[in-house]
DNA sequence: GATAATTGGTTCAACTTTCAACTAAATGAT
DNA sequence: ATCATTTAGTTGAAAGTTGAACCAATTATC
């Protein structure tokens, strides 16, 4: 990552690119958490709750459920001790693999994201997707599905390499 | 923000842009962060010291430059402390206005922005702007433009009216 | 000019996140 | 079987963040 040659700046356009993008997004997600507080989640919570009530039985392994949440194990585990004890989950023992443990979504939990997600869906689409035109929509969809596969790129090579 | 009629799912499209907008997000970020640690910045410290760099003689209002940071008042104060600590920035008591501050960057800050800049702007190129192409960069810059512009209007209005 | 309201900024306590250390089970190699 | 490695997940302490309460100075009001 360290350069020796001259830094190339950047330009006008491409500063304005990336000064809208992120100044943008701060203020989106500040304002999509900000509109789930009334279900007392936020969105890495909402996220978790959502990964889990799309599973099989409403259950998923830890780490599954880490991955997929992109979420530490460490972070997961905290959290989860926060939702298990507002009974929204549970962690039950893996049978199979008996260092493992299954996160399950309680009824309780069920009602919870049930109750979250329309209005989140609601704010996302006011504050967010709703903005947009289809092109936009697909230009969006192109961009950041490019960059996703470059990261993933990157740091594959990141790690050999150099 | 409550709704009550029918939640308006998201449709594939949409979905498809709003998943890869906040994947490639939080991956991208992650990686501009990790980019940074060996400089001992975060993109919100990293923020904080270009703003002050930017300033006219590199000192600038508590509050302003919390503002233009987009960081709270007390995550501004804490964060200055540690850079305190770290010999990057200093303090200095306002005469004009005797409530208020002056962050005043040193000059082992300005040495360490400096020597930060070029890696991090090329993290910047290499992760996200360069993979844009021109047509790419306009078109976040419209849409992202756009969503401030929005979130700003809504904003104002959720604050009077319900 | 007294006092009420606002503004600039810090602080404390609660909460969240990170990072490294750790336990225990599973897998693999010899 | 034995020992080393890896994998699943938790824990505890340190660091970071939030939000409300706070102090002091400034501005506005009557």
């Amino acid at each position: 990552m360290a350069k020796k040659s001259a830094p190339r700046w950047l330009n006008p356009r491409e500063m304005k690119a990336w000064r809208s993008y992120i100044i943008a997004s701060r203020r989106l997600l500040e304002a999509l958490d900000s509109d789930l507080e009334g279900h007392d989640l936020t969105m890495a919570d909402y996220e978790v709750m959502a990964q889990l009530s799309d599973a099989p039985g409403r259950r998923m392994r830890m780490s599954e459920l880490a991955e997929l949440s992109m979420l530490s194990k460490s972070r997961l585990s905290h959290r989860m001790k926060v939702m298990e004890k507002a009974g929204w989950l549970r962690r039950e023992e893996c049978l199979e693999d008996r260092r493992g443990y299954w996160a399950v979504m309680t009824d309780k939990g069920w009602k919870a994201i049930v109750a979250a997600a329309p209005s989140h869906v609601a704010s996302v689409r006011t504050r967010f997707i709703d903005q947009l035109s289809v092109k936009e929509q697909e230009a969006l969809a192109g961009i950041f599905g490019h960059v996703t596969a470059e990261l993933r790129n990157q740091f594959k090579n990141e790690g050999s390499g150099k």
